[in-house]
RNA sequence: GGCUCCAUAGCUCAGGGGAUAGAGCAAUGGUUUCCUAAACCAUGUGUCGCAGGUUCGAAUCCUGCUGGGGCCA
């Protein structure tokens, strides 16, 4: 990044006048062939302004260039200007900038302390931890790592599912045929099987339905037997997320949920009516959206009842006067675009000039056989389950490849749960994911196990050769590793790209990219070899392995030490 | 029907308007007296969904079409 913007600095005292500093930094190509050096400038734009053959400008340019400090070769071959850079220069101080500041190195300081609300995970209590949910989950933890180390602070909300009709049915079918060691024992199972239950049995006897209306007409109300069961419920399910949750290394600022906004959804109905925004529609009240091109959104439905949109009204409100968010965002499935863009033009009719910081993260489903998955008639996939298959298998393998190792079950977890997190964050967020255990669980290849083993390995070589960073006088590189020092030098680039675009798939493959590069480099040269470059073979070495750990970490991996 | 997302190698996907479109998986063959073989190397594959347009230049931007997903009291 740094050795890009010499270059546009340089080129810029050559064509400032008929290109600005910007336009120069964004033409710059990173060429897809060796030969064609380490930066290129294509010189067609420049061509069109001064109306002259592009290669002659190319063939000027080069001749102008090639006395400025920090090139090896700078050469025109057609209408490119290509060049390439002095390695030991460029090297030393891309290694030198690297052991100075270490898991710091990418760190900015752009947010300057604004507060970021991330929304993620939000499961249903009383229901299965889907996978559409660990999306969520591990897209919304990389995002607020990211925003953190360009200087923001985050609040990380768990906006669980925990209000609504459903919770009087289940009530109601715990009262009838739940047990409370069984639900103690395997809650979400346990109450799922309940909920299922009275679906089936409610096709036959309408008058059970009844029952579960009422049972939810208590909880609205109060009543203190319907509010301890689902206090019971809430706090079960809870518990049994936090087994994942601590597997995957996230933890939140706040777990309120639907429920926390039941009395904090009249206030902004009030708002709405005060400021004459709501219309009656077919017996419900709803604000007409039509100047905005969408379908009006709900506020109250003709029974009174208030509805999902009012409690996220309430619920935006709410972080904003508690938080004082410069950004809010919601890491929720694309299904959902609709909802966040009436809620978004809710906000700005009332007033909220806010309402622009309010940012729809959304990402693809989970298919099964091309289809959406369904929760429903009990076949679901359980993420605990994926996540234990994985630990085992990264266990036979431990046992397999290094049976001497210590703290087999903490390493196994983390490349277990590794292989998983990556899986879901390598691809981009908008791509719908087919399922496959097989997918989730391999270890070769563009996986997180593959970076981890690589950056395992970097740390061995560090041991075995009793590597003492502070110790090292870093002097250039080999000729060998020069592409893994370009790829050293793109992480601070990569790291803005994620967070521009929301999209930690970008380190996900730069990591890769790394991995490849230095297990490479790591195939054709004996790093340990005593000789003038061993210094410098164990810096880069050094290098890699805190630029392996924090692209794992920010993308809420861990990297062990030896696996 | 309206809005929206997607279409690149057998599969999963990268490709910030630029040079000969790339990885991984799968397949085949090779590399350990030597730093962890969860690695590395080699071999093959493409009407970049179709048709126009903008541009010196389009997988990339625009329009239309086809096919698929999603959302819409």
């Amino acid at each position: 990044m740094k050795i890009k913007e010499q270059f546009a600095a340089d080129l810029q005292k050559q064509f400032g006048e008929h290109l600005d500093r910007h336009n120069i930094y964004h033409l710059i190509e990173v060429p897809k062939q060796q030969e064609h050096g380490d930066l290129a400038f294509p010189c067609y734009t420049l061509s069109g302004k001064l109306r002259r053959n592009p290669a002659l400008i190319a063939q000027e340019a080069a001749n102008q260039l090639e006395d400025a400090a920090g090139y090896e070769k700078v050469e025109a071959v057609g209408a490119y200007l290509n060049v390439f850079l002095n390695k030991q220069l460029t090297a030393s101080a891309i290694l030198a900038r690297i052991m100075e500041e270490k898991n710091n190195y990418g760190n900015s300081q752009v947010g300057q302390g604004d507060v970021v609300v991330m929304d993620m995970s939000s499961p249903n209590i009383a229901k299965p931890f889907s996978l559409g949910h660990l999306r969520s989950t591990v897209i919304g933890h990389s995002l607020s790592l990211i925003a953190e180390k360009r200087g923001y602070k985050t609040v990380r909300i768990n906006h669980l599912g925990d209000w609504g009709t459903q919770f009087g049915k289940l009530i109601a079918a715990y009262k009838k045929w739940g047990s409370e060691e069984k639900v103690k024992q395997n809650t979400i199972q346990e109450l799922l099987a309940l909920y299922i239950r009275f679906h089936e049995e409610a096709e036959h006897s309408p008058a059970l339905e009844e029952e579960g209306r009422l049972w939810f007409k208590q909880l609205e109300e109060g009543h203190a037997d319907a509010l301890a069961l689902w206090k019971w419920f809430r706090a079960e399910s809870l518990q049994e997320f936090e087994r994942i949750y601590k597997l995957l290394g996230v933890s939140f600022d706040s777990d309120n949920g639907e429920a926390f906004f039941n009395d904090k959804m009249q206030r902004i109905v009030d708002i709405l009516e005060e400021k004459q925004l709501l219309t009656e529609s077919e017996g419900a009240m709803v604000v007409d959206l039509s100047e905005d091109n969408l379908p009006p959104c709900l506020i109250k439905k003709s029974d009174g009842a208030t509805l999902y949109a009012t409690r996220d009204l309430a619920a935006a409100v709410y972080r904003k006067e508690t938080y004082h968010f410069g950004n809010s965002v919601y890491v929720v499935g694309n299904e959902q675009s609709l909802h966040f863009q009436q809620l978004k033009a809710v906000l700005r009719k009332m007033g909220y000039s806010w309402w622009e910081d309010i940012r729809h993260v959304s990402f693809g489903m989970i298919l099964k056989e091309g289809k959406k998955m369904s929760t429903r008639k009990g076949k679901v996939i359980l993420l605990e389950d994926i996540l234990q298959e994985a630990i085992e298998l990264a266990k036979t393998n431990i046992e397999e490849k290094n049976p001497g190792l210590a703290d087999k079950q903490s390493v196994a977890e983390n490349v277990g749960v590794g292989a998983v997190v990556f899986h879901d964050l390598k691809n981009h967020r908008h791509n719908d994911i087919e399922f496959s255990l097989e997918d989730m669980l391999r270890v070769e290849g563009e996986t997180g196990p593959y970076v981890q083993y690589t950056f395992a390995r970097a740390r061995s070589l560090l041991r075995k050769g009793g590597y003492q960073p502070a110790a090292e006088e870093v002097n250039g590189c080999d000729r060998e590793a020069w592409p893994v020092v370009k790829q050293l030098d793109a992480f601070p680039a990569v790291i803005n790209r994620a967070a521009e675009q929301d999209d930690p798939s970008q380190i996900a493959k730069y990591v890769v990219d790394l991995a490849q590069a230095f297990n490479k480099y790591y195939a054709g040269t004996r790093i340990l070899e005593e000789g003038k470059w061993k210094g410098q073979r164990l810096a880069l070495t050094f290098a890699v392995s805190i630029v392996l750990k924090e692209g794992l970490r920010l993308l809420g991996i861990h990297a062990p030490e030896e696996m």
